[in-house]
DNA sequence: CGACGATTTGAATAGGATCAATGGGAGTGG
DNA sequence: CCACTCCCATTGATCCTATTCAAATCGTCG
């Protein structure tokens, strides 16, 4: 474990009040590894044997029943992810993939188990973020349960040009098929979702899409604060 | 704060193991209060004064938006309810009401956060409380992501069937109107579910449902252990 | 008994998925 | 560098699922 990698997941609120003997109790056994595009990296039914934070490139968390397949959430830098899993000793629940090359950290599950334990600052933490996890997933289920698909997707516009902070030209961070899955809906209908919101002042151009007519497109989608993100 | 009271909270595994004099300091200021039925307890946008625990009677979480509403759970006694929401200080997320008269024991949410800061034991169990509750989340996520309306029908009662183990003559535990809101549908498209499980050994009775052909309803529901409830 | 709401059933419509075919890039290998 | 291949994206046609609107039935409760 290098300083570098221990400064990484010092900038995490989760980790950032931790002392540092206890700190690097829990790094020790960690490790960061590199992994190539399109791969697995655990299933469901696998047991967490780590907690992991990804460095640098992205992964999608998706979950598959009877030969169907649906992405449930994306991961950027930096974040931790499966941290519920980590804290209780059992299934992953999710299965992940990176959708680039990515760096991870893989800090053992026992690691962050223990220190949850015997380190109630942490424990402190962990509640809020896992609180926070919470509203996020309650958030997604109330999006997909309230909203047509249609709708769907002019909401995410609204939130990514929000975050990109770019005046209306915004540029989509996933290849469009995993945003169709994310947004729970075919590629076709994805495509077919952008046609309808044409003349709402949506312009695509590959990944670039521009907004013209936000108020349109506000009046559109009626965004909430307690479904759409902050 | 009657005992009887005490001794209900003490049975619930987030309460259990924590010392009698934090116990008492967290439920200073608590009562316990008798709502009728169809009463609306808390809405999402609502800052969260009060921890709840249902005590008797039943409660639904739901949301609303642009005029539509969905049922997100129900809780049935003893449980808590709105804990993420209690521990960190924000709005409730969901609005509540009750669907039977319930007595419900109140909390306040800001001796929570004290007890979690100053009582680690507490915080631990917190953190478990609140990885099961982000578990249950993603389970009905994937349930509606990844399943159509018969099939969510047929492994609820199959679930049921589990539960309330009366071997294949089970009775819904709300009207079915909520029902058809918990499973994501319509109430007309829930008696059409019902139907269409007819062939699949579902005789509908009213509330009493009688599953006549067990195995021919899994093949149809085909249950999956990281969606349905254990 | 009468009123009200829940449930069911029917018909029409809308939202989405599936199947099929085509076009368009990005990456690979010659 | 170019041709080839593969996969993504789009479009059209069709099918299926689910919602909406309407009406009838049933139960419950006052």
């Amino acid at each position: 474990m290098r300083d570098s990698e221990k400064e990484i997941v010092r900038s995490l609120p989760l980790f950032s009040s931790m002392c540092d003997d206890n700190l690097d109790a829990m790094l020790a056994g960690s490790f960061l590894q590199r992994f190539p595009t399109t791969v697995i990296l655990f299933s469901e039914s696998d047991l967490t044997d780590f907690l992991h934070v990804l460095v640098e490139g992205q992964v999608e968390l998706f979950a598959s029943t009877n030969n169907r397949e649906g992405t449930m959430t994306l991961i950027k830098p930096i974040a931790t992810f499966v941290l519920a899993s980590a804290l209780v000793d059992g299934a992953y629940q999710l299965s992940a993939r990176t959708l680039e090359a990515s760096q991870i950290l893989m800090i053992p599950a026992e690691n962050v188990r223990k220190a949850m334990r015997e380190d109630p600052d942490f424990a402190q933490k962990a509640v809020l973020e896992l609180a926070a996890c919470y509203h996020g997933v309650v958030r997604a289920y109330k999006n997909i349960k309230l909203r047509t698909a249609v709708e769907r997707l002019a909401n995410y516009l609204l939130v990514q040009n929000r975050r990109q902070n770019t005046k209306g030209a915004i540029t989509l961070p996933v290849e469009k098929r995993t945003l169709a899955s994310m947004l729970g809906m075919t590629p076709e209908n994805l495509s077919r979702a952008f046609s309808t919101l044409k003349p709402y002042g949506v312009a695509v151009e590959g990944a670039k899409i521009r907004l013209e007519k936000l108020d349109d497109l506000e009046t559109l989608a009626k965004p909430s604060e307690f479904i759409d993100s902050h």
